[in-house]
DNA sequence: GATTAACCTACTAAATCTATAGGAAATACA
DNA sequence: TGTATTTCCTATAGATTTAGTAGGTTAATC
């Protein structure tokens, strides 16, 4: 299940990208375009902001933009930050790899084999969106 | 992530295929081959039984078998038993479909976009492998 | 009738998720 | 200078899910 924290993200991301300005956007208004819990919304900004994606300006007039143009921004990058690991055993994780404690041989282990090809689709579905492709 | 519950069922399930034999195979032989919790694995193996995977025998000498052909196993079905929806979110969901009380709007929802094209990919998977596949 | 092994329910400990509380720091504007 | 605004930050709490355990019941075998 994707979590909430990860769907609100997306969502604020595609709300910024949708309004094309480059003036900040105050959290308020974002959480009650999106019915989101204000506090919620404001920590995952945060981390939005933390790991490059938005830029912010305090005080009045001040809220979050976005810091990339929305054709930049893969949703490989944006789902690690939000999500974790895209692979749903770190065993076959690109970037959060490790080994299986219960498991001698990763390469003998069907829960591996069939994994592998699960991210592999995973993976190339985020590679081709863009936050540009979220907008309708 | 996967959950252990289903790791674990899908080894098992694993191992009964490659073991190839029509006899049933005790929980314990089954736990301390793929390294499993006896006591865990006893209550996921009741509920591959419980939905037609497996069959079972009591006394001595039981234990729990495959039921159909590997080959007619696919890992659509084992996944929706042990992982439950394929979908991450219940809006794009095909058999545990759900309205997202947060979203006006399905078809202008930037999440149910990208959700859509990431179950889709995932379930080519599923539907690609049977259990017979998973066999090395 | 003793042993074996699945069956079943209930419970618990730990982790994770989804927030909320409350104040500090910076900015704008009068 | 001072007040309002809005982000920044830490801590915490409640709910849910996960992973596993305990303990006894039922059915089959020998």
């Amino acid at each position: 299940m994707l979590s909430k924290k990860t769907k609100y993200g997306l969502k604020a991301l595609t709300y910024l990208a949708s309004i094309d300005s480059k003036s900040p956007v105050q959290i308020a208004e974002i959480a009650k375009h999106e019915n989101i819990s204000q506090k919620f919304l404001e920590s995952i900004l945060l981390t939005l902001r933390r790991n490059g994606f938005l830029g912010s300006k305090k005080g009045k007039g001040g809220g979050y933009y976005l810091i990339k143009d929305p054709k930049d921004i893969p949703m490989t990058s944006v789902m690690r930050v939000l999500e974790g690991p895209i692979a749903m055993v770190p065993c076959v994780s690109l970037n959060f790899y490790e080994k299986c404690d219960d498991c001698p041989d990763e390469n003998e282990c069907s829960v591996n084999k069939l994994m592998l090809q699960v991210r592999d689709s995973a993976l190339e579905v985020y590679r081709n969106n863009t936050l540009a492709d979220l907008i309708s």
